[in-house]
RNA sequence: GCGCCUGUGGCUCAGUUGGAUAGAGCAACGGACUUCUAAUCCGUAGGUCAGAGGUUCGAAUCCUCUCAGGCGCGCCA
């Protein structure tokens, strides 16, 4: 409908300068919004505004000129008027919007589907917690954020990778296998011999029984049997990897959330991608020497100072490797990629980017493109929980699943938007009640599930689109909600092309409440078939506009509450 | 000190990428169940959009500065 009246204006704007009555030639881009009062109708551009100063006139006479050379082919428009500083307005007839629900209801499962994407290759990483213990509260986070965002891309017509990148390898890994270690020697954190900066949680101790007792873990394209020496330090290192990647996953898995590849940082030491990558930086004269260590003169590329590549003790630092693998990504042929991380690993959008202009691939500056989230506190009883990773005391996503369940726990972290602080009020999201979105959301679906069911005992069925007279749906709410379930694509578009899950979820609230409105007001099952059948209709297309909706944020949309 | 993020009714947050009179929910107050689920709805009240400048037809939104909070600033990841 939009898009429509954007072709259409823009021909009537090409018919002003053929025929001279509007001089600039210029074609800015129209945005046709949707007003915030009713009075102002259902769309409004603000081409003549923006044409004003070019063709030196009065907004409202550009408005006036316009609005004279636009035709109504479709004949959708009520009528087309000129307000406010030169704003045109655009009021749709109802009849117009009505045949509407005739595609959504055609659509059904696809309705808001689009082919933005074109088909072409992007990468989502998301998650990519290291194996040293369960993922915590913040990764929950980042989980139901990617997700979302791979979803919604999915959805408008990209081919996406989710990905899952971990480090396997490095001194936190030696870290957990010295710690995992101890505890198979039957030490604890208090003993004298404890190793610096070992992980004292509890899980280290499931760790290492199951590693002394032989045990066999699968865990994303792992596959490891516990050798059970408690001096063999690389069979440790390797077995615990593979069992904590195996806890990772069962967590994302019961969050559903699901990864098509995982990439090893270990590979890219293994197969001389990171020695490659090194030599090429080298090459590129980029580096220098310094106090025994190798520099990337990383200041060239916008960062605030320069950063060591390999220590003087030998070794690369975390950034090369990370540089390695996005050249990885890029020769994979991901001309788009996009990284959801926490806010606290800001520091290495930078590095990666300097590091990947550094080596002249002719990858662009902007690339890889970063979703940063920040941090979560949780409150619980209206405390705040401390979280101590090496402690170990921390809210894991595992406990929110099991205390809060799935679908609150992935509408809370998809809610607000990424760039604002998420405070995750444990008893809040667990309440049945009104403070709590999810379920006021699920209960308009289940409603109109219940309502069907009622219709069907009273011989009432769903009409289908030919013999429906949708002409009988004339009332404010009625008109509202077709209204807004019309708009479910562009709010797909929009959150997918800004990578904002909270749109869908704001959204969502939106039409639940406009049907929750229409139902206190208008009887659905009444003495008028005619009616009965167009209300029907309406209101299923609605619930597959909840149930998309819900799908995108990897929610249930439940029949029965 | 430097970089990034945030600052909108008492509380939690939206705000269609610069649009018209800034919107929801909670909390407060007053109403609506012999009716398809009251896990709902309707109404009332509540605002110097942190502050000050600037950009223009027009700013919560863009620029500069100030203030407040969070995160980061390692030859850790």
């Amino acid at each position: 409908m939009k898009e429509l009246l954007r072709t259409l204006i823009s021909k009537g704007l090409a018919d002003c300068y053929a025929d001279g009555s509007l001089s600039s030639g210029q074609f800015p881009s129209i945005v046709m919004e949707t007003p915030a009062h009713a009075e102002h109708g259902d769309f409004a551009t603000n081409v003549a505004m923006l044409l004003a100063k070019a063709e030196k006139k009065a907004p409202r006479m550009v408005a006036d000129t316009l609005v004279r050379h636009f035709t109504d082919e479709a004949g959708i428009c009520e009528k087309v008027e000129i307000a406010g500083p030169g704003f045109i307005n655009f009021h749709l007839k109802d009849a117009a919007w009505r045949k509407s629900l005739l595609d959504i209801d055609r659509l059904a499962g696809d309705y808001g589907k689009s082919a933005v994407g074109g088909g072409r290759k992007i990468q989502v990483e998301f998650v990519s917690a290291n194996p040293t213990g369960p993922l915590h509260i913040g990764h929950g986070r980042g989980a139901a954020l990617g997700d979302t965002i791979c979803r919604l891309l999915a959805f408008s017509g990209w081919d996406v990778t989710r990905e899952f990148y971990y480090n396997d390898a490095g001194q936190q890994i030696a870290n957990l296998a010295l710690s995992v270690q101890a505890r198979c020697l039957g030490k604890g954190p208090e003993d004298p011999s404890w190793p610096t900066d070992g992980y004292q949680g509890e899980y280290i101790i499931d760790v290492a029984r199951a590693y002394m007792a032989g045990e066999k873990v699968d865990a994303d394209d792992q596959h490891v049997v516990a050798a059970g020496d408690p001096l063999d330090l690389e069979a440790i290192r390797r077995f615990a990897v593979a069992f904590l990647r195996r806890e990772q996953d069962q967590d994302l898995t019961a969050f559903d959330v699901h990864f098509n590849v995982y990439s090893l940082e270990s590979d890219l030491y293994k197969d001389g991608t990171v020695d490659m990558v090194v030599r090429r930086l080298v090459e590129s004269g980029h580096t220098f020497e310094q106090d025994d260590a190798l520099w990337l003169r990383t200041t060239s590329f916008g960062d605030d100072k320069d950063r060591v590549m390999r220590k003087s003790g030998g070794g690369y630092t975390y950034f090369v490797p990370d540089v390695a693998y996005h050249l990885r990504k890029w020769e994979r042929g991901f001309t788009r990629v996009v990284n959801e991380q926490g806010a606290d690993h800001h520091s290495t959008i930078t590095r990666v980017r300097a590091g990947l202009q550094a080596l002249g691939a002719g990858i662009p500056a902007g690339w890889p493109e970063y979703v940063l989230h920040q941090m979560v506190t949780v409150l619980r009883g209206g405390e705040e929980v401390k979280i101590s990773k090496r402690a170990g005391s921390y809210v894991t996503l595992r406990d929110l699943i099991d205390e809060v369940g799935r679908d609150a726990t992935r509408f809370f972290f998809v809610m607000r938007k990424p760039d604002s602080q998420l405070v995750f009020d444990i008893d809040l999201a667990k309440q049945k009640s009104l403070d709590n979105p999810v379920y006021y959301v699920q209960y308009a679906h289940a409603r109109i599930c219940s309502i069907f069911e009622n219709a069907a005992e009273k011989g009432f069925a769903v009409p289908d689109a030919g013999s429906v007279d949708l002409d009988r749906l004339t009332e404010p709410e009625e008109m509202a909600l077709i209204k807004a379930i019309a708009a479910f694509p562009e709010v797909v578009e929009g959150s997918a092309a800004n990578f904002e899950p909270h749109r869908v979820a704001n959204y969502l609230q939106e039409v639940a409440g406009l049907f929750h409105g229409f139902y206190n007001k208008n009887r659905v099952i009444t003495e008028d078939s005619q009616l009965t059948s167009a209300r029907l209709f309406l209101l299923q297309c609605v619930a597959l506009t909840l149930k998309n909706a819900l799908t995108l944020l990897g929610i249930s949309a439940p029949e029965k509450m």
